[in-house]
DNA sequence: AAGAACTATTAGCATTATCTAACTAACCAT
DNA sequence: ATGGTTAGTTAGATAATGCTAATAGTTCTT
C-alpha cells in the first residue's frame, strides 16, 4: 500500500511502477529546449542539449532514451531528434507557461529584461494550474514573451526567419525576436539591451564578415556584433 | 575537473564532496517545519515530521540524521529535536521567505486565503534572491502572513499563546493566528474562512468539551468546531 | 592516409530522497 | 503480566539525475 502522492506537493514523490506517468521536471526542461531547437528548422541532436544544459554527453544519452521510451520523441538513423505528436503538445504547454511567465515577470514583477528567461526557467516547474491561471489573468492576452517569441495558442505567428549573421552587407534588417538560447547567457542579453538591439528595432547592416562579425547602424548608433551573438538575433531583411 | 554548478540554475546540481554545503530543498522544508513545531513550546520529535510530510518513519530518521550531521539540529536522550543557532538562522530566513511569499500571493496575485500556504510551499524553493527582492518591494513592510503568523525580522511578535481548544467555556477569545499546520489541510482552512474564523476576530466560547469539541458564537453566527481544528486556532483569552 | 574534432554510446558509480520489512524500546491498559 | 499503541532504528531496495572512463563511428583537414 503506497501513500497518495497528491498530498505531498512540496516533497519529492516516490513513484509506483505502473502509475500514470507524468514527465519529470528535467524531462520537461529537455522537451522545452528540443522545441526551441526544432523551431530553427535544423536537425536537433544530443550534443546541442549537452551544451545548452551544461551537462556531459552520457547524461543526455540517458535522458534522450527516457524521452524516447516515454514516446515524447523519436530518433532517426543519424540520431536526430524529432518531437512526436504528444511530445509537441507537452512542449507547447511548457513553452506557453514559460513565455507567459516571462511576460508576468517583466511586466508585473519588474524583473530586468536580461534576467527574465533565467527566472522563468527556475519558476516554471513550480507553477500550479491555479497560479498559472492567476498569471494569465494579470498578463491578459499578450502574444509574445519580452524577447519577441510567440506565446503558443495566443494566435501570434513566429516572426523572423533570418538570423542577423546571414543578412547581407548593406541590407536593412528588422529584429523580431531574440533566440531563447540567448536567455541562457545574461551577458549577451545585457549587451543587446544596452545597445538597443530589441524586437521591432530596424538596423542597417554596414559590414558583414562570417569570421569577424558584423557592424550595424541603429539610428545614429553603431555597434559591432560577433557572429555568435548575431546568430541569436532573428528578423527579416527588408525589401 | 567539475563544471561550475552556478551556470545550471534549472537542472539538479552534482555536488562535489567537500564543497561548500548548502541545505537541499528537502532539508530546508524540514527545518521550516521544525521551526513551526518549535514555536509551540513543546518537544519536537520525528513522528510529527512524518505526519506533517506524509512520509514513513525511516525517511524521517534519515533526514534527521542528515540535519544533525550538518549541525542544523541536535537531539537529546529522548530523541527530541532542537534547532542549533545556525539551524535557527536558516529556518528564520526560510520562514521569512515563505510568509512574505504568502503575503504576495494573497495581496497581489489574488490566490484564495486557504490555498496560499500550499502555493507558497511549492514556490519557495524556486525563489531567487532577485525575485525575493521584487516580492519584498511589492508587499512592503507587511508584518504577518495572511494567517496572522509574524514575518521574522519585521518587528512583529508572535501574538496568541493559547489554542482555542484550551479556552474555558464562557470566555471571550480573540483569534490572532492560524497554525501553519492548518495550511497543509485546505479543507480546514476553507471551513475557518467560510465561518469567518480569521485573525483579529473575537468569539464567545459557548461550550467546551475535550472530546466533542466546542461551540462558539461570532456575532450572531454560531459554529461547532472539532478539537482537532480548535487546536490550530491560536489567540488570547480576553479579560 | 593519418590524425583531429565531433558525436554518441556503454558500463559503472554517487547522491538524494523515498520506500518496505523487520526489529527494539517505551508506555499504557486491562 | 500480557498485549496494544507509539516512537524510533537498521538494512536493503529503488528511481532520478548526474558523473568519469573507455570506446567507436563520422567527418573534416592536412
Amino acid at each position: 500500500m503506497s501513500i497518495n502522492p497528491s498530498v505531498i506537493p512540496n516533497l519529492r514523490r516516490h513513484r509506483a511502477v505502473s502509475e500514470d506517468d507524468p514527465a519529470t521536471d528535467t524531462e520537461r526542461a529537455y522537451l522545452e529546449v528540443i522545441a526551441y531547437l526544432a523551431d530553427r528548422n535544423e536537425p536537433v541532436f544530443a550534443a546541442q542539449l549537452a551544451r545548452w544544459f551544461h551537462v556531459r554527453p552520457p547524461t543526455v544519452t540517458h535522458m534522450v532514451k527516457q524521452l524516447e521510451h516515454k514516446a515524447y520523441i523519436t530518433r532517426d538513423e543519424s540520431h536526430h531528434i524529432t518531437l512526436t505528436a504528444s511530445g509537441q503538445v507537452l512542449a507547447d504547454t511548457i513553452v506557453r507557461r514559460h513565455r507567459q511567465l516571462e511576460r508576468f515577470l517583466f511586466d508585473i514583477m519588474g524583473v530586468p529584461w536580461h534576467l527574465v528567461h533565467q527566472e522563468a526557467s527556475r519558476l516554471e516547474p513550480a507553477l500550479s494550474p491555479l497560479l498559472e491561471a492567476r498569471i494569465l489573468a494579470l498578463v491578459g492576452d499578450a502574444t509574445t514573451c519580452p524577447h519577441g517569441n510567440p506565446i503558443p495558442g495566443n494566435g501570434a505567428l513566429l516572426r523572423g526567419h533570418t538570423q542577423l549573421h546571414l543578412a547581407p552587407s548593406g541590407a536593412r534588417f528588422q529584429i523580431t525576436r531574440i533566440d531563447e538560447e540567448a536567455g541562457e547567457d545574461t551577458c549577451t542579453l545585457q549587451f543587446l539591451a544596452v545597445h538597443g538591439l530589441l524586437p521591432e528595432v530596424e538596423l542597417s547592416v554596414l559590414q558583414q564578415s562570417p569570421t569577424f562579425g558584423l557592424r550595424v547602424r541603429h539610428g545614429k548608433h553603431q555597434v559591432s556584433i560577433t557572429p555568435h551573438v548575431a546568430m541569436l538575433v532573428w528578423g527579416e531583411v527588408l525589401g
